[in-house]
DNA sequence: GCGAATCTGATAGACGTCAATCATTTTCTG
DNA sequence: CAGAAAATGATTGACGTCTATCAGATTCGC
């Protein structure tokens, strides 16, 4: 059996194709009864619109638009990256994804942004969430006007917006913090976590993550976290004030960026009494920390498969399907041995 | 600008519309000049066909096979759930994907499986690679024949084969060994190694990758492997037996299956003193051991992004394209606080 | 330079859906 | 029951590509 056609759903409901697509697209002027028997039509053949042709026909694109941090941080670097990867993949699937940069934790230069966009220009818009009075009303705006919008990497409270896309951050530090608690087994230590700085969401929430499981376990505490404004110099100044101390921690745990400075103050140490280190973001500088052994373990949020799902939820919204249940991104662990391949530079599909 | 069309490519290159077809689909009687003119006017406008539009003129349906083990092991069980789901999924892309039984491990009927398929039936076929002479023969007949071959989870040493889909099994035995090492960091240890069976080509990789690290080491001791043929019953008599003497191991890596007869065992201990436990594959069993704080951690080779990746080669070997580079599926970690949300009761888009 | 082989152009009907028009029928309102 | 309003049917031309056919033009061998 071919999968049925709305031509098969129109005769088997016994009306004319005209009705039927009045029915399937919602265009009214249609009774009760007939919009009954089409609908029963379509569930008794399983019919299901062939959106391939659809889009052919109406001439459809799905216009869709990332507003990311600008800044030269290797997160939002790969994040750029894996949006520019997908642009050139999905061209083929009608989908023309757009990237533009904004000052990255800027609330008010995110909202001007924001208000530039319209329902004609844009069909869903994916940006960083920042906590910002401004941007939850052009978040609400753009709702109201039809254009589907959502969070990805840190979540905004508002309910306007249709769905978030990101690691749950207290698990992230809780991820951390069980991997402190695996290499100290049992000895005591000390902690240091080492913070953008505390008004920041996600860094708060890491903090929080891996003191629930410190907490919990036996014997090893967590110093007071020092803010290093996620920047490299003052890392180093910090990690190697801690390492000279003489109560010197055991472990290392960098909740934020700037991670520069703290392998290069770790690397001054004899390497066989060095804390364990924990940082998060794989980007090259971490992963190379990594390969080198001067750091144990990269907890990773996996950007291209956040924007890959992203551009997958918007797609369903822009299609009206029901949101595909966020497929749950979760941070994931690098250890020396399991990093994946070296970023190859851009594969594209090529048959004309 | 509009994308360009072949209708555009043919006014460009000065030659009718059917002669830009005859090139592009290379159906002959095209003179070299012409030939020439048509592949310049494609480069210079850009032109990449439609493929949405071409499948549904020539009502394509990608047919692809899996051929996958019927045993109740957790793991087979959620590769084959992965497909299903994916099944679904992309019913609506013009892809049907077909999912058979085939005994694990049985390489002539792996083989008899394959010499069924046909072109006619079959556009690609992808099933776990068994080390077999009878299965190489069908791959190369399959190969000839026009259907592509793909292997996953474990592959085979066959250049007929046109991708392989899975891990890297010696980097997720290191990737083992990295976190033995960082559980002990600096102490002396002892690692009991648990396998199916020496004869498994993954469970001896796995072996060799933890053995890498572990050498490299200072003292930490692999212990001799022990075979448990992927049994529950064996596999909890020989923990228990291991654990009861006096040397007893301080780790216990399960590189196979039958780990729902170590938890049992390991339960059985004091929790503060128990080894550290390292065991393959989240599946319901290990998920709730790791859960229950009866292991460490769970090494995972993710079966449905395995066979996301695989139907993505499938379709780009099927329309010709050249084979994205094996998206690295990298081994990754699952400690207690990163699992991933409980796998949903299968998703579903309804937009008739 | 003639017939044959090869190349080229023009055209048409699919594929499944959208979007629109127009004529006709049915139902409602007063 | 007339007239207006609402519902329905029938039809058409896109969308970009495939596939096929057929007539006409060009090249080739000899």
């Amino acid at each position: 059996m071919r999968k049925p056609t709305l031509h098969d759903v129109a005769a088997a409901a016994g009306v004319s194709y005209a009705t039927a697509d009045r029915v399937l697209n919602a265009r009214g002027n249609v009774s009760a009864r007939a919009e009954a028997q089409v609908r029963a039509a379509i569930a008794r053949l399983g019919y299901r619109r062939d959106v391939h042709a659809a889009n052919l026909s109406r001439r459809r694109v799905y216009r869709f638009r990332f507003l990311l941090p600008s800044g030269d941080h290797g997160f939002f670097r790969s994040l750029r990256q894996s949006v520019l990867a997908e642009q050139a993949a999905r061209a083929q699937d009608r989908v023309a994804v757009s990237l533009d940069a904004v000052p990255a934790f800027d609330g008010a230069a995110l909202a001007g942004a924001l208000a530039r966009l319209t329902a004609e220009s844009c069909d869903c818009v994916a940006f960083l969430g920042v906590d910002d009075p401004e941007v939850a009303a052009q978040v609400a705006r753009l709702s109201d006007a039809g254009v589907a919008v959502l969070t990805v990497v840190s979540d905004i409270p508002s309910p306007a917006r249709a769905a978030y896309v990101g690691i749950d951050n207290i698990g992230a530090g809780r991820t951390a913090g069980r991997l402190m608690a695996l290499g100290h087994r049992g000895r005591a230590g000390r902690i240091l976590p080492l913070i953008g700085t505390r008004a920041a969401q996600d860094h708060a929430q890491r903090l929080a993550g891996v003191a629930q499981v410190l907490d919990a376990a036996a014997g090893i505490a967590l110093l007071p976290a020092v803010e290093t404004r996620d920047d490299p110099a003052r890392m180093r100044a910090a990690v190697a004030q801690a390492l000279a101390d003489a109560a010197r921690p055991t472990g290392l745990y960098s909740a934020g960026a700037g991670n520069r400075g703290l392998v290069q103050a770790v690397a001054a140490l004899d390497p066989a009494a060095r804390p364990l280190v924990i940082v998060h973001e794989l980007v090259p500088h971490s992963r190379a920390a990594l390969e080198a052994g001067l750091i144990d373990a990269v907890i990773d949020q996996k950007p291209a498969e956040e924007v890959a799902a992203a551009l997958d939820i918007m797609r369903a919204l822009a299609d009206g399907l029901p949101v595909p249940p966020a497929p749950g991104i979760t941070p994931t662990i690098y250890v020396k041995d399991n990093l994946p391949a070296q970023p190859a530079p851009a594969p594209r599909g090529d048959d004309p």
